[in-house]
DNA sequence: TATGTATTGGAATTATTATTTCATATTGAC
DNA sequence: GTCAATATGAAATAATAATTCCAATACATA
C-alpha cells in the first residue's frame, strides 16, 4: 500500500483541506472540528472530542481511518507532536538560539543566527517605534499622487517589496532603480503633490542620498527609514523613522524595517480607502 | 481540609521547589524528571512516565497525591493546561492583532501584526528546518560556478537580498530578472556545473516555475525554498525547504525566508572559504 | 420506485491505563 | 540491634477509553 499517512500537523492539515470536498458529512464534520480545535484533539478523549463536534466516537475513528492513520490513536499523535514543538517559551528558545549560533557549530548555527538577529530587531522595533511618526508618515503618504520609493543595496529589497505590496493595493508608486543615468530624471518628474519613502542606512548609499537631497529640493516630502539621527536622510525628510537592525556575520537583518515598511503601506491603503468612503458616503 | 491543589503549572513548580528537601528520595527523582520534562508528563502514560523516570507508577501517583492532587490523572491537568496555554499565546495574539487591525484600530495595530507575523515565522521556521537539507543545499551550492537566482514577485525581495550578498561575499551569481523576454535566454546559458537557488510560494508565479522546469532540465541542480510538498517547485528540486510563512492584512512575512535565504548565501561563503584553505594548505 | 452502496448511530467488546493493595525493604529512634 | 514508621516494588484490580460490529438510515443509480 502506498498510502502515505500525513506525520506532521501541516501536512496533516492539508491533506484534509484537500479532500474537503470529497468527505461525508458527519466525517466533514469531525474534520472541520479537527482543524478548528486542534488542541482538544490532542487532550481529549474519543469520547469526549466526539460529543463535542456532536459526532459518534466510531466515526471519529472513521475519520482517522480514512486519512491512512490506523485509529484515533495515531491520529492523536499528530496533534499533540505540534503542541510539544510549540512547547518551549521564546525567550527561552532565543537564548538558546544566540548560544548555539555564538559557538559556531556548523551551518545550523548560522542559520540560527540570522533568526536570532531577526528577532530582536522585531523586538526591538517594536519597543521603540513612535506611534505618531508613524500616524504622521502614513497621512502623508496617503495623500500622494505618485509614491516614489529610493532605496539602493541593502536596502533595495524593502524597496522593491513596498513597490509590490502598493502595486497590489493599486496605489500608483515608482520604484527609484539604478539600472540607467535615468534616475535623474525619473527623480525629476516628482512634484510636490508627490512624496517619497527613502531607505538608506549606514554606510549610506551616495546615489539614494544624493537623489534624497534632489527631490527633496524640489518640494516633496520624504518618508525616511534610516539608522541613527545623524544620517543625512534624516536632514531632508519630513518623517524619519530609526531602525536599528541587529546584525549576524556581517549582514544586517531586514526584518524590523519590513515590518515598518508593510505597516505604511497597508496602512496607507487603509487610509485611502476610508478617505474615499467619506469622500463619496 | 485547606490542602491547597496548585491549579497552574507556576504554582505547582513552586510548591515541588520548596518541598524537595523533604520528599523522600523516589518521590524526589520524579519531582525532578517532571519539571525537567513537562511535556512528557503532558503525554505520557502513568507507566511510561514512570518508566522513563525509573520509577514505578505507583510512586508517580504517590507524588501526585503528596501535591494534594487525588491521583496522576488530575496531576496531568495541570501540565497539559500549560501546553495548551502556551500554544494558543501566539496564534491567539496574531488572531486578535488581525481583528483589532480590521475593526479599524489605529495603523499601531496594523505595525504590530507585521512584527507578530514576522515573530511567529520565525519561531516557525526554527522549529522546523531541516538540518540536513541545509547541509545538502549549501554543499551543492558551494560547487557551483554560478549561482542563478530565480524568484519573482513577492518573492523577488528575496532573490534581490541574495544577490546582493552573493555579491558581497564574490560569489559569481545571475539574478533573472523580468525585465525582458531575457529571461528564456539566460536560463540557456545555465550548467550543470551551475546551480539555482529558486523562490516561489502559492500562487506560483507561472514563470518561476516554468524557468524551473526548463533549467531543471538542461541539468542544472535547484535548491528551492517554497511553501508545501504539492508546490511544483519541489518537483524539479534536488533539495526544497517548506517555509511556512505568517501573513496579515493579506500580505505574507518575508522574514523566515530572508532567514533561510541568508544562512544559505553565508553557508556557502564559509564553505568556499574552507575548502579554499584546504586546497591552498 | 426499487436496489445496491455508502454512511451513520449505538452498544458490545477489547485494550489500555490508572489505581489499589500488599509484601518487602529502608530508615531513624531508642 | 530492635522496633516502629515510612517508603518502595510488583502485581492484582478497577476504571476508563478505543475499537469493532451490526443494524438502521440515507444516498445514489438505474
Amino acid at each position: 500500500m502506498d498510502e502515505r499517512v500525513p506525520r506532521d500537523f501541516e501536512t496533516l492539515r492539508a491533506t484534509i483541506l484537500d479532500r474537503r470536498e470529497s468527505l461525508p458529512k458527519r466525517i466533514a464534520q469531525i474534520a472541520a472540528y479537527a482543524l478548528d480545535n486542534p488542541d482538544d484533539i490532542a487532550f481529549g478523549t474519543a469520547a469526549s472530542i466526539a460529543a463535542s463536534a456532536g459526532v459518534q466516537p466510531s466515526t471519529l475513528i472513521r475519520f482517522a481511518q480514512q486519512l491512512g492513520f490506523d485509529g484515533f490513536t495515531s491520529l492523536q499523535q499528530v496533534f499533540r507532536e505540534r503542541l510539544r514543538e510549540r512547547n518551549s517559551s521564546y525567550d527561552e528558545r532565543l537564548q538558546a538560539l544566540r548560544a548555539k549560533a555564538d559557538s559556531g557549530a556548523g551551518h545550523r548555527a548560522i542559520f540560527d543566527g540570522f533568526v536570532a538577529a531577526a528577532s530582536t530587531s522585531l523586538n526591538d522595533i517594536s519597543r521603540t517605534l513612535d506611534e505618531a511618526h508613524l500616524e504622521d508618515a502614513i497621512s502623508l503618504l496617503a495623500k500622494a499622487e505618485t509614491i516614489y520609493v529610493l532605496a539602493k543595496r541593502r536596502s533595495y529589497p524593502v524597496a522593491s517589496y513596498i513597490a509590490y505590496a502598493l502595486g497590489k493595493l493599486k496605489i500608483r508608486n515608482q520604484l527609484i532603480e539604478s539600472a540607467a543615468g535615468l534616475n535623474a530624471e525619473m527623480v525629476g518628474f516628482a512634484t510636490p503633490a508627490d512624496a517619497v519613502i527613502a531607505i538608506s542606512f549606514s554606510p549610506y548609499a551616495p546615489a539614494t542620498i544624493e537623489e534624497a537631497r534632489s527631490i527633496s529640493e524640489q518640494g516633496v516630502p520624504i518618508v525616511a527609514i534610516t539608522d541613527s539621527s545623524f544620517s543625512p536622510l534624516a536632514q531632508f525628510a519630513k518623517v524619519w523613522f530609526e531602525v536599528a537592525e541587529a546584525d549576524f556575520a556581517g549582514f544586517r537583518s531586514l526584518s524590523a524595517t519590513m515590518a515598518l515598511a508593510m505597516a505604511l503601506t497597508v496602512g496607507v491603503g487603509e487610509k485611502r480607502r476610508d478617505s474615499g468612503k467619506r469622500r463619496r458616503g
